[in-house]
DNA sequence: CGCATAGTTGACTACGCTCAACCCTGGTGG
DNA sequence: CCACCAGGGTTGAGCGTAGTCAACTATGCG
């Protein structure tokens, strides 16, 4: 049994859920926010990013359909992040008390909960990798590669704008673009429309 | 009850746990090891590290007493990362098996464990979010604002060599020693010896 | 048809890296 | 007690590359 499987949860946390639509470019929270929910994107798409004075935003995960945010509430009381829907989205709330309640009594529902933190414990862990890759194009093969690999395909297909892609990299838009004609050039990927196609899968 | 208080540890558990003695640059295990036990540092200082074909190594953290890593291995085969005794050091070895099973009998373990886990996940996003600021001063500047935020003091000291911390920082040693200069010109920190004083705490 | 947004390309700038020389400290051995 | 050496840290010169700004193109939508 996992989070997701609603029909199937303890009653009590069954009841305590609830769903949300949101618009384009609605937020859900604010970093700073009292924490008091777990949420698992069920249709959209959700980005999570953290703003600071000093710097540029940072962006901490692209949550899809299926993927989950906000465990941190669970153990702190506000949100260390924002969390904006990029495109219309419907998201299944979990009400914090409710939720830590039925962890405890569920050790199946706490196996998945540890499960997806570890995981975004892993996707942390691929993104400093992937920011440590000082040059731009080697970067942007490196991610492509992750993209492919996670999907197990060999061709990457984009459903966000490049601009904002490039920026969740830690490249300025231009800079990706180059890296991407390079990349072409070197035969390393080939461009049709928005999707990519690797060339040498094996990941050097 | 929590994992390091050990003499009330459930007692499947505790006769599970061992001890090991580090030497100096001694590994304790490698990134694509079987993964078999969950670690705690009772004394010295440890250098968690991924290494990848291209581009240079990443420092994932620096675990000192009371610290603990290798929690993926729960839920993974494989060590993700390598694990290095900087200077000697004692480290308390959590079997897999065992402590997996004290989880599920013991809540109060758990909760113990999963805040270790979110504590990761916060530091790593800190992480991302210095490697996020460009600028060499300003990183190093943000880095010594953590790190006197995180002990509730206005001053640093520094008990690795500065050439270490730079590369953990994703700067040349010699970036790094420029970027102090710099700050001690404009005002922002004072040095003596291996000691910085932080001269306006508010984080700008 | 025109506007807005996304993507590409060019010219210039800025900043971190590399390499090398130099300094300073502590430890060792004569 | 001093000479030497090794490692860590600092400083300088030159280079490479990503960012910025701006112009231009392409695409989609009103």
């Amino acid at each position: 049994m996992n989070l997701l499987s609603i029909d199937r949860l303890p009653e009590n946390l069954r009841h305590a859920i609830a769903l949300r639509e949101l618009a384009p470019e609605q937020i859900l929270f604010r970093q700073g926010d009292s924490a008091s929910a777990f949420f698992i994107v069920e249709a959209g798409r959700f980005r999570i990013a953290r703003y600071v004075p000093e710097g540029r935003s940072l962006t901490l995960q692209i949550a899809k359909a299926g993927d989950s945010f906000a465990e941190i509430t669970l153990f702190s009381d506000v949100y260390a992040y924002t969390a904006t829907a990029e495109i219309a989205s419907r998201i299944i709330i979990y009400p914090k008390r409710e939720l830590l309640a039925a962890l405890h009594q569920h050790s199946d529902l706490l196996e998945d909960f540890m499960t997806r933190l570890i995981r975004k414990n892993l996707s942390l862990i691929t993104q400093l990798q992937l920011k440590n890759i000082r040059a731009a194009h080697r970067r942007v093969l490196q991610y492509l590669y992750f993209l492919a690999d996670a999907e197990n395909v060999d061709a990457v297909s984009f459903d966000r704008p490049l601009n904002q892609i490039a920026i969740d990299l830690g490249l300025s838009p231009a800079t990706f673009s180059r890296a991407l004609t390079r990349l072409e050039q070197e035969g390393r990927i080939v461009r049709e429309q928005n999707l990519i196609r690797l060339q040498n899968s094996s990941i050097a």
